[in-house]
Formats: C-alpha cells, structure tokens, sequence
DNA sequence: GAATCGTGGAG
DNA sequence: TCTCCAAGATT
C-alpha cells in the first residue's frame, strides 16, 4: 500500500449528514434516464435490473430489461416459465448462474412471499442470487429503508472521500466500507434517493480514472481529492491469471442438414448453456484420432479456429465439420436440430458463433 | 475463503 | 493491444 496510510476512522455524525445531503441535492438533479427508475418503481423490475447489473455495466442492463421484463412481466410469470426461456433471453450477458437463480427466486417468490418481492433484507437474502448488496439495494431503494449498500461505486467514492488508502484484497476493506456506509444512510434523509445517488455519483463523477473532482457535490469534503490521491485511491487489484484451454468444436450434420447440438455439464463454465459436441484439453489441442473415436463421427475435416478469452481462460478453439457415424451405435451426444431451433436455445457465447455462423458456411452432404 | 463464474466498455 | 473493472454471489 503507500507508504503514508490514513488511518481509517468512523465517519462522524455531523460530516455524515453533510456527506448524505449533498449526495441527494446532486442526485435529484441528476439521475440518469433509467428503465426502472419509475415512480413509483415496480419491485420485481428493480429486482430483475439489479440482478442484472450484477458485475455488468448499467447500458448493457437498460437495453436487456424491456425485453425480459415484457416476458415476465411478474415473478409469477417467470416462476412459470422454463428455465431455459430465462437462459436464452440471458444469452451473451455472462455469469448464467444468475439466469438460473433468478428462475428458482422467482418460484419462491411465488410460493413463500404471496407473489410479492419481499421488502425486508432478512427475507431478501433468501433469495438465491440475492447477496448483502442486492438485498439492501432493493430495501432501500425501493422500500426506503434504512439499509447500507457497498457496491464497487459506493466502496470508490467512501475510500476516497475518507483517505482510506486499504489493501482491496483484504477483507477488513470490505468491513470498513460496509460501516461507513451504515453510518452514511443513517445519516440521510431519503436512504432511496442518498443510495442510489452514491452510486451514481461513483458511476458518472467519481469514476475509477480521471475522476471528475471539479464537478463533484463532495470534492470539498474529499480527503482523497485534498492529497491529491484520487488517481491511487483505491489501489488496483492484482489481475487473475489467464489459463489456455483447448476446445475441439465438431459441427455434425446429417443428411436433412440437422445439426447436432448438446447440452454442456450444469457446473464450471456456460454451466447448462448448448453447444456443438465438444472436446476438452488442458495440455494440447485434441487430436482427429481422439475426436472421431470419443464423438463417434466420420469424415472429419478441419474448418477452422479462433481464440475466445474469458477472465480465466484462453480458449482455443478448434473447429471440424463431421458426418454422422454409420449405423448409429456410436452416433453421438446431444440431438439434431434445425437451425431455427438452435437459435432459439441458449447457446454458449463462442458456439453462437460456431453454429450459427461457421456451421451453415461449411458443406453439407 | 480463495477460486470461480462472462462479456464488453473505456482509456 | 492491453489493462482494469463493471449496481456481486456462491461454493
């Protein structure tokens, strides 16, 4: 850390309230245009959009929300509905636990909470997928409730307006931004308005680089913004190391023209997500013995390759066409699907791209 | 409790 | 191109 460290402090009454009302003045005044920011807000909307917003950038969720709260336009509506139509509408987004956990939230919503989202964060945080954060958004934002959030906004915007120059891999940062921020919606007068302007303020001035001090309501209160460490508050983490992998895609096609489609394991990485029959190897890419012996197909002919990174992995994909084995004992996982029906499943991100693209270019028999 | 879970925007 | 990280949660 620097070498200087401020010494973290509980934030004290009075420069708290100051803190929670200029956030709410500058929130009023400048809240973004946002789908679920209705009056009043709808529950179930505002839960759909935070689960959403988990870990992915607010345009990305304004532009999803109209389509999955126009198919489930209730909990009750998604309780349901097939899991697979959440995975779908979900496509793309990332972290597909969240599909899933939404779905089974739904069913307890309906079957334990009257169909109501619930507004206590005691009853919040029994919803799967519904962790300290999104609880306590929900009960304050919606409810109005005194309950404190710590997202990556509000943990920012506390460390920086307090000096606090701690260690983000250390669990006591995260002690210490969840008590300042008790102590801030204590402090407020609206906790809807002063939570959600926190982050605001986090997401549109008092960003992660080249913050916008002179524009910023709490640039006179900020200790950081007074040392002028606002660029090295808070440190950045240590990046993950990036594993390779390699995946042998086969496109598999009939003589109908069908193509072969199979569901991937329900835990690790596009848990439940669809895909072209697929080999993995950690050390090498997987030879042609290997592919037509384990997928049981024929005539197995290279067309092409790409590299697909995600936060851990770089995976290399290989991608074949293949035949049907004939007869069909070894005839492979997975089933045959027109093309229309394989649009229409939740496909994993780099197999959208394989089976929707690539597949229909290759030759047919 | 460290590792895992995706994808893309912004600089 | 490369880094950082986004309205975090789960195991």
């Amino acid at each position: 850390m620097r070498p200087d460290p401020v010494t973290p402090n509980p934030i004290p009454r009075d420069r708290a309230k100051r803190i929670a009302a200029r956030v709410e003045t500058w929130f009023a005044k400048n809240a973004r245009d946002l789908p679920w920011r209705t009056s009043p807000r709808d529950p179930w909307m505002s839960l759909l959009s935070e689960i959403l917003a988990q870990q992915t950038q607010i345009s990305r969720v304004a532009e999803r929300i109209p389509a999955l709260f126009s198919t489930f336009p209730s909990p009750t509506h998604l309780a349901h509905a097939p899991e697979q139509s959440i995975l779908a509408l979900w496509s793309g987004l990332g972290y597909y636990s969240r599909a899933r956990n939404l779905h089974k939230s739904a069913q307890m919503i309906r079957d334990s909470f009257d169909g109501n989202v619930p507004s206590a964060v005691d009853d919040l945080l029994k919803l799967p997928g519904v962790g300290r954060y999104t609880a306590g958004a929900i009960a304050s934002m919606v409810f109005n409730q005194r309950a404190p959030i710590v997202d990556g906004n509000v943990r920012r915007v506390i460390m920086r307006i307090e000096g606090a120059d701690l260690d983000p891999a250390n669990k006591a940062t995260d002690q210490y931004a969840w008590a300042q921020s008790q102590r801030l919606v204590n402090a407020c007068t609206s906790p809807a308005l002063f939570n959600e302007g926190l982050m605001e303020l986090g997401a549109l001035i008092c960003t992660p680089r080249a913050p916008k001090c002179a524009q910023c309501p709490l640039s006179r209160s900020c200790r950081a913004r007074r040392a002028n460490l606002q660029d090295q508050i808070p440190a950045p983490k240590k990046p993950a190391a990036r594993k390779a992998i390699h995946h042998a895609a086969v496109i598999v096609t009939d003589a109908a023209g069908k193509i072969l489609a199979e569901q991937r394991p329900a835990r690790g990485l596009w848990a439940n997500l669809w895909q072209a029959p697929t080999l993995e190897s950690a050390e090498r890419a997987p030879t042609p013995r290997q592919i037509t012996a384990e997928l049981g197909v024929r005539k197995l002919k290279p067309a092409g390759h790409f590299l697909f990174k995600t936060t851990h992995r770089d995976v290399h994909f290989h991608i074949y066409s293949a035949h049907p084995a004939e007869p069909s004992p070894g005839t492979p996982r997975g089933e045959f699907l027109s093309p229309e029906a394989i649009a229409a499943k939740p496909l994993a991100t780099p197999h959208r791209r394989i089976l929707l693209e690539i597949a229909p270019a290759t030759a047919r028999p």
